[in-house]
This record gives C-alpha cells, structure tokens and sequence, in this order.
DNA sequence: TCTGGGGTCCTAGGACCC
DNA sequence: TCTGGGGTCCTAGGACCC
C-alpha cells in the first residue's frame, strides 16, 4: 500500500560538496592537503577551507586573495576531473533515492520520504550518502535535512563545512528567525542592501514586517515569495528531469581596445563552441543572445529569434553577427570588455516543428507540397504536416503519420 | 583592485490576435 | 470611430546562483 509522506516529515536533503573544486585537487595532489589552495587565475574559482580562513572568497580577484595569504598555492582548473567527480557522486545520489534534482555541479536536492522503511530515518540516509561520498569519491559533503527545499538548503550552509543538521520538524522557525536574511536564497546584495536600509538584518524581523512591506520595497514576485521563505514556506517538491533552458559561451577582454576584426574572431569562435555543444545534446535553439558587458561594468543585451529553431554554426554565426553589427555604436562608445553569445528557446533536435507561411492560387492550389517540403528537409526527415487557417483555426493532415 | 564562465528566473513594454 | 478584456510572443534589463 503507498502512504503518502506528510509534508512534516523532514525528508528533503540537500546535499552539497564542500569547496568542490579545491576538494578535487586536494584529493588528487596529498602535498596539498591541509593547505590553503586556490583554484584559478585571475580570479578565483574555489578556495580549500584552509584558504578561506584567511578571507579568500570566490570570485575575488587573484592578486587580492594572495595580498591575504601569500603562501596558498595557486592551482590551474582541471574542469574534466571536477566533471567526472561530478557524476561519481550523483550515482551515489541516484542510488540513494531516484527523486534527484541537481542544481549545479556540486549540489543536488534528494526527497527520502517514503523510504524510512526499507532505509530508516532521513538523517541515517543523510550520514550514510556522507559516508558513501567520502569513501567512494574521496570527498567531503555537507547534508542540510527539512521538510523543504529552501530549509534543507539553509541547513547545509549552516552545518558546512563537512557537516550534517536536521531541521526538526515544528523547529523550523525557532531555526530559520535568527538567521541574517543574507542567508535566504534569493536575497542577494542588491535585496540585502534595500532590507538593511529598512533596519530589516535578521529573517525574523523580515517575517515580522508583513507581506505588504516587501511588496512595496521588492516588487510583487520578489516581495511575496521572500515573505513565504522567512515563514519557512516553500510547497516546490523535488523535481526530476529538468532541462537545460539556454547554452551559453562568453569571453572576457581585458581593456585593451578590440578591433571590429578581433570581436569578429572572438564570436566566431564561441559560435563553433556553442554548435558542437548544441549538436552533442541532440537540442536545436531559436533565439540567440548577443551579450556585452562595457568599461563602466554596464551591460547589454541584443536578441533575435529565428522561424526556424537550428543547430547550424552558419545560421547561428549569421545572426550573431547581424547582432553584432547592431551594437557596433554602443560598443564603440563605451568600450566592449566581456562578449558572449547565449542560445535560447531550446527544443530537442528530433522533433522540430515548422511554421512555413504560405499562398493559395487563384484555384485555391497551395504553393508549398509534400514534395517540397521532402526536397528541402529530406524524406525522413518530415513525418506530418498540418495545414493551419488563419482565420477558421482548422488543422487538417496531409500526411499521416 | 576593477571583477570568470557558466546558468536561472522575473518584470515590463510593445506588437499582435481574438 | 473608439472602446474593452484577455491572451501570446518578442525584446531588453536586472537580480541572483554556483
């Protein structure tokens, strides 16, 4: 019989590795262990907790995080060894439970609720995933357990590092209210500086000051969730399968001006990383995003969205640079520093649909045919085709399927 | 001391449709 | 000739996350 898990029971972890990439290297090199590493160059992308002690924080600037602690040791990004790492431990993940949503490379949220009787009590399942990832994977884990999401989330950021913590159920206010409203997801330094100038610092008082408050200082969506989460609200289940929503490649430019011919050469070059990466996820897109990011920190974005979805570095390359051409005004007069290119509206590749407009005769014969259609995308290719009226909104197969 | 490279979601206005 | 509510899609910007 399927009993249904009443939504007291803390049953959601959230798992999230410790300074993922440093992790990995500390892993991989013993010299390492126990010393402050820093992964990446210019800017920093992982710091061992060891490094951290002395205030290293992603993304700070290199040059700063060595001023802090000029004995760390600056290690290069392997990123295919944090990527095979990545999927040892969301086996172990997939193995626990299959209710899975990963979030990032290195954290993922588990729903255990229906398993306590074939696997015991969610903060058994939490230790032993924890003992499982430091035996088979080599790597620390910290687990945060709630009867939601948001809660299992802030749970783990607290018990980190290398930790685990049960918000128990009924708990959950007792946990949550003393906490700075930095710690909700959601509230970055744009929201916390506007709280703070309300005298708005711990999650408590943002709970206390009402709904109608945050909607005025934060906008509709912003203000009414963000009100929900201080009362610890959060009905979004765990969600499987979910797909990646745009691709996107960027490049960093330095200062140093860029010629129309150097910009040209930097999209070309994101364009046939973009396709391959397309092609190899079987996705088409339809929109591609042109985005730019100037002198002044300022940024911009240009868009166009194509009739036709396409996984086509020409068709894609064609689009960026029409983009491109547009912006060259802006880009010219305040100095282009980032450029990247992000592809949108994905659908997957084997099931693209078109929507080709097209005229009757005087005799009321089309201008468009099966056979033309099977000319133009092969025979295979095309497998149904629907005539859409404009005007009386029928839909009439000619062919079946 | 100017700050990487990937993403997500929300908002808002305008065009267009019924 | 002007008016209305309701909807979708596109574009652009912004906040936020790891």
């Amino acid at each position: 019989m399927f009993v249904s898990t009443p939504r007291t029971e803390a049953s959601i972890l959230h798992a999230d590795l410790d300074s993922f990439y440093a992790s990995v290297e500390q892993r991989d090199d013993s010299s390492l262990r126990g010393r402050p590493v820093i992964v990446g160059g210019g800017v920093v992308l992982a710091a061992s907790y060891e490094a951290k002690a002395f205030g290293i924080r992603t993304p700070m600037n290199g040059r700063d995080a060595l001023r802090l602690c000029p004995q760390a040791v600056v290690v290069h990004p392997r990123f295919s060894a944090y990527s095979d790492a990545s999927k040892a431990v969301f086996e172990i993940f997939r193995d626990t439970t299959p209710l899975v949503e990963g979030i990032s490379i290195d954290e993922a949220f588990l729903d255990v609720g229906g398993l306590r009787r074939i696997a015991g009590p969610a903060a058994d399942i939490g230790q032993r995933l924890r003992e499982r990832v430091r035996d088979e994977v080599g790597l620390p884990i910290t687990v945060g357990i709630a009867s939601t999401k948001f809660l299992a989330k802030v749970a783990s950021a607290v018990a980190k590092p290398d930790g685990l913590l049960l918000v128990p159920p009924g708990g959950e206010l007792k946990f949550l209210h003393p906490l700075p409203v930095e710690r909700l997801c959601g509230v970055g330094a744009v929201t916390a500086r506007k709280l703070h100038d309300h005298g708005i610092r711990t999650i408590g008082e943002m709970a206390d000051v009402g709904e109608t408050v945050l909607v005025s200082m934060l906008g509709g969506g912003a203000g009414r969730h963000l009100h929900d989460l201080s009362w610890a609200r959060d009905p979004r289940p765990v969600h499987v399968g979910r797909r990646r929503r745009s691709i996107g490649s960027q490049r960093a430019l330095g200062r140093r001006p860029k010629s129309a011919e150097d910009i040209d050469a930097i999209v070309v070059g994101i364009v046939e990383r973009l396709g391959k990466r397309l092609r190899a996820a079987h996705r088409v897109s339809r929109t591609v995003v042109l985005r730019m990011r100037f002198d002044d920190f300022t940024r911009a974005t240009r868009s166009h969205t194509l009739y036709e979805s396409t996984a086509r570095n020409d068709a894609i390359l064609g689009v960026a640079r029409r983009l491109v051409a547009g912006a060259t005004p802006m880009i010219g007069e305040r100095g282009l520093t980032l450029i990247g290119l992000s592809l949108t509206n994905l659908e997957n590749d084997d099931a693209v649909q078109l929507a080709l407009p097209f005229d009757a005769d005087a005799n009321g014969a089309l201008d468009v045919t099966i056979d033309s259609l099977r000319d133009r995308f092969g025979t295979a290719a095309v497998t149904r085709a629907v005539l859409l009226g404009r005007d009386q909104g029928m839909v009439v197969p000619m062919l079946p399927d």
